[in-house]
RNA sequence: UGGGGAGUGGUCUAACGGUAGGACAACAGAUUCUGGUUCUGUCAGGUGAGGGUUCGAAUCCUUCCUCCCCAACCA
């Protein structure tokens, strides 16, 4: 029998309003999401998430997800991001229904503006930047109506056809909502609609010289594409009344189809000992803190992609995190814990040694060197077997081996027998050391009997070590990553400190390692388990006789836990 | 001090008036040719605080406290 109970995975609170939805039949059954990026930036795994959940949840439900690019300020956007964007919701598995663009929109946001000033529902403004917050007020203070709140409709009307026109100056002049002044939530302070921008955008080109704001484009854009639920993060709950008021000023549904979309807002993610917004993030970029935004310590998802994480842990992060609406900060280690487990069924098994120790076999003749085939996973056959050469010059681990061996130590030391793994058992008979005094390398004897890895007659060998075969080794760079914050919260910095002087220096080590010759092949992304060391993937830095690998995550390591509690 | 949200083990999340459950973390043990994996077990919250309604409250009412967001011609 198979197990596949009926599972009864609880709905989180917008599933349950999608549901209700459903039941009543609001929409015709019709599920319709769109994930909304502002192409200005790289995403990060805090897009992840909204990107599963706008994605996810219109799956589960039989509904669509369309990708919209949310272009409606040409300043900061770039058709760099569009396709950076497009690669990473494609990269972690989804595939929209439909591409638009709000500025696809234009013409249709145009007219509806229009529409809004000859109801009386718009005006040209001319304050400028400065008058205008002044005029706003503030938390404490009500706002003041503009000296221009009541031009007639046709002088608006003739206005803002000039503001299109071209005949003002950049900042001259605004089209704003007239809605309520005094309105507690200041969003409602009569809300500019669009301001004039001499940009070139990078899919209008330049025909435009008004653009209008996140505010009045984003409902309108999602009532045009049909949006049923349209979800976003915490910090537009209190634009959600000026979303509604802007569709709703199409009285008799000139424009839009009803039902109207709704919002709905979620927590956004935080990640310990990582800083998410996108300005910061461009900061690391631009300071040259890290080397690109594909850099394999960002948070972001090429960032994540080059470091070796796969699609599937994103997901199931994404999936563990859960949706709620209280602020969230999520540990590191759970997205580390997805990863490992992803990579801990799937990912092939090889030999390499990061921080290498020459081991010699002394008893063991140059010609008595052998072949040992080792399992490509411990626990799937199927992915079957490599041939690994073994001889008397070795190179193992320097963490393997202490000249005086801690209590609970089963590693290599003096007079210490250990096994090689599938290969032998050694025993350390004499250390070398150099002029300083460093351990320069081990002498060993073997026990020829133990060819395998077993020893004949049964005696117990707790430690395994993973080794690489000198004359064979592949040279390779291997990069190590440590957290670019080693607080949690990287922003918790003390009175009058920057958050800059939280980051950790030696977040990025490059070390020469060693690796079996299996490994020389390995092509860009493909991802390993590095026998006791961790997960590793071949970075595009690599060059044929040159691989650069990426350490994604380490194994767990409960020896260093033993050790650090004594 | 205006408006809008949110408070459940260390972290995230469930419960929809009826035994506070799960995941990650942590701890202990077993197995293991990876100190990995796997398995078993343990730990840990009376749900921000007080009051009320009720046979029964994390869920309902009430007062209070704490935290987050909002005063870009950004999104």
């Amino acid at each position: 029998m198979t197990s596949d109970a009926p599972e009864t995975k609880s709905l989180n609170f917008i599933e349950e309003i999608m549901e209700a939805d459903l039941a009543s039949g609001k929409h015709g059954g019709r599920i319709q999401t769109r994930f909304p990026p502002e192409p200005n930036g790289y995403l990060h795994i805090g897009h992840a998430k909204a990107i599963c959940i706008d994605f996810g949840m219109a799956a589960r439900f039989g509904g669509k997800c369309n990708l919209r690019m949310d272009d409606t300020n040409p300043c900061t956007e770039d058709v760099e991001y569009v396709d950076s964007i497009q690669e990473d919701v494609r990269w972690l598995g989804f595939d929209w229904a439909g591409e638009y663009y709000a500025s696809d929109y234009f013409p249709l946001l145009y007219d509806y503006a229009e529409y809004l000033i000859q109801q009386g529902k718009a005006y040209v403004c001319d304050l400028n930047e400065a008058e205008i917050r002044e005029y706003r007020g503030n938390f404490h203070t009500p706002g003041r109506p503009s000296p221009y709140r009541d031009r007639s409709a046709s002088e608006n009307l003739d206005l803002f056809r000039r503001m299109r026109a071209g005949e003002f100056p950049d900042g001259s002049r605004v089209l704003r909502a007239k809605i309520d002044v005094q309105h507690p939530n200041m969003n409602l302070r009569d809300p500019l609609m669009y301001r004039i921008r001499r940009a070139h955008h990078h899919r209008t080109g330049d025909a435009w010289c008004i653009y209008p704001m996140y505010d009045y484009a984003h409902g309108v854009s999602d009532a045009l594409e049909t949006i049923t639920h349209s979800i976003c993060t915490l910090e537009f709950e209190d634009h959600r009344p000026l979303y509604d008021w802007f569709l709703e000023q199409d009285v008799d549904a000139r424009f839009f189809q009803r039902p109207l979309p709704r919002q709905i807002e979620f927590a956004r993610l935080n990640l310990t000992h990582t800083v998410m917004s996108k300005r910061r993030l461009l900061q690391l970029v631009q300071e040259g803190i890290v080397a690109g935004w594909d850099d394999p310590r960002m948070p972001t998802i090429c960032g994540l992609r080059r470091r070796g994480y796969t699609p599937e842990a994103i997901r199931s992060f994404a999936e563990r995190v859960g949706v709620a609406k209280r602020d969230m900060v999520a540990e590191v280690g759970l997205l580390e814990s997805c990863i490992r487990e992803d990579l801990e069924a799937n990912a092939l098994r090889r030999m390499a040694v990061i921080r290498p120790l020459k081991l010699t076999i002394t008893n063991m003749a140059e010609a008595e060197a052998f072949e040992v085939e080792l399992a490509n996973h411990p626990d799937r056959p199927e992915l079957g077997t490599r041939k690994v050469p073994f001889s008397n010059t070795l190179w193992i681990e320097q963490d393997d081996f202490r000249e005086e061996a801690p209590k609970k130590w089963f590693r290599l030391a003096p007079g210490a027998e250990v096994r090689l793994r599938g290969a032998a058992l050694v025993r350390c008979e004499e250390v070398v050391k150099d002029a300083a005094g460093n351990v320069v390398e081990l002498r060993c004897t073997w026990d020829p009997a133990s060819k395998g890895g077993n020893a004949p007659d049964g005696r117990k060998v707790k430690g395994t070590l993973h080794w690489v075969n000198a004359a064979t080794a592949v040279e390779a760079e291997v990069r190590l990553y440590e957290p670019l914050f080693p607080a949690e919260d990287p922003m918790d910095v003390p009175e009058g400190q920057d958050w800059h002087q939280g980051i950790n220096p030696g977040s990025l080590e490059r070390v020469k390692a060693k690796l079996e010759p299996s490994l020389a092949g390995a092509e860009v992304g493909q991802r390993f388990q590095f026998e006791r060391m961790g997960y590793f993937a071949v970075d595009p830095d690599s060059r044929p006789g040159a691989p650069v690998f990426n350490r994604t995550v380490s194994l767990k390591d409960s020896w260093a836990k033993i050790e650090a509690k004594g």
